[in-house]
DNA sequence: CCTGTTGTATACGCAACCGTACATTTCTGC
DNA sequence: GCAGAAATGTACGGTTGCGTATACAACAGG
């Protein structure tokens, strides 16, 4: 063949795909292959070997998880607050992107490359968090603390199993994030993530 | 040997620690034994099978996270509030339990079993929490909302790369469970987790 | 002592996966 | 159509890990 039946983006998406599934130690070659429906043949020839394609994925999750959506918030306009509220929603929200984020931090525990791609990743995403609480709250130390608790919740949510009595866990993310958002309980708005019957 | 060089509880012991250092997917019957000094020679005369070893570990997790740490805390006495207190230390400070726990929740994400054995874990810790933050709140929507924002960071930190300006991760963690536990600013307390340069 | 019991070493077959080498197919441009 | 390039299939050797079988060693009680 001369067209690319397989061509890199799709092992790169696949990888993507069966990294939320199943954690980095799941994405095997042969493993993606097979769902590719293809041989690990033409794989070597897109990617020296396993772990160029890893780092490969790291990059395509880097752009779509900033520039990206950057771009696509300022695309579709809107106030200062709500465009940033829109990039939570992009992000945390994002049936694709957030099983993706969630496997990569539990990667970053435990390497140290993947740990300083993240850390640059959430230091963009903390500075957008940042700039809108800081239209409704003056004091920077309170800002930060209540930045670093709503990304907390964002993602915390995931990995937590509680129950919550008579209550359904978006309800109770709800009123926390009205709790963080200085709202009167109750005013529909924010969602920074959390999302769970 | 009769003597039992390598008994039952080294090899769940050895196993809790690769499961912290690089999930359960590391945890490999004969990387056990190779940090161990033996070979897996005795491994299957304790265990069906690698996965009964990691239900093993399961357990003394369990056991570990729960009735021990509560145990401790009745012992070692207090008012109520520091009682609680205590055990969110005893969980989420310890430099044992605190990765194991972690390394849990990401695997709980993919392991259906290992889920509901959470879901337990944490509806006992959650219920702690509730009552600790019943001492100075009285609504209880708004309890369970900070019950939630505080369980959630004790676990979010640890998966945040974002710095934090001219503050330290534990400066900004120790303002935002300030907001959350009604206290003024600054007041030296709780500490639900949060141990970072 | 000597004999079981029990923990460990050794060796085996099997399977998954890696990366390489080479053959084969299938387009593309001439 | 016919090169030749490009993607894929096939086959191989090597490694790691599983679970089993069996032999060896060390300690216990008689």
């Amino acid at each position: 063949m001369g067209a690319t039946r397989t061509p890199r983006d799709r092992w790169i998406e696949e990888g993507l795909l069966v990294l939320a599934e199943g954690g980095p130690d799941a994405v095997r070659v042969e493993v993606l292959a097979k769902r590719l429906g293809v041989t690990k043949g033409g794989f070597y020839g897109f990617f020296d070997d396993r772990d160029a394609l890893l780092r490969a994925m790291l990059d395509v999750w880097e752009r779509e998880s900033t520039d990206e959506v950057i771009a696509r918030v300022q695309r579709e306009g809107g106030d200062p607050r709500s465009r940033i509220q829109r990039a939570g929603v992009l992000t945390f929200s994002s049936s694709r992107l957030l099983p993706i984020d969630l496997a990569i931090r539990s990667w970053a525990r435990r390497d140290e490359v993947v740990a300083e791609r993240l850390h640059a990743v959430d230091n963009r995403r903390m500075a957008l968090l940042r700039q809108m609480i800081g239209t409704f709250c003056s004091d920077p130390e309170e800002i930060e603390a209540r930045a670093l608790l709503a990304f907390c919740m964002a993602i915390g949510v995931h990995f937590l199993a509680a129950d919550h009595q008579q209550h359904t866990r978006s309800e109770v993310a709800q009123r926390a994030l009205d709790l963080l958002f200085d709202r009167a309980p109750g005013s529909a708005a924010a969602e920074t993530g959390a999302r769970e019957p």
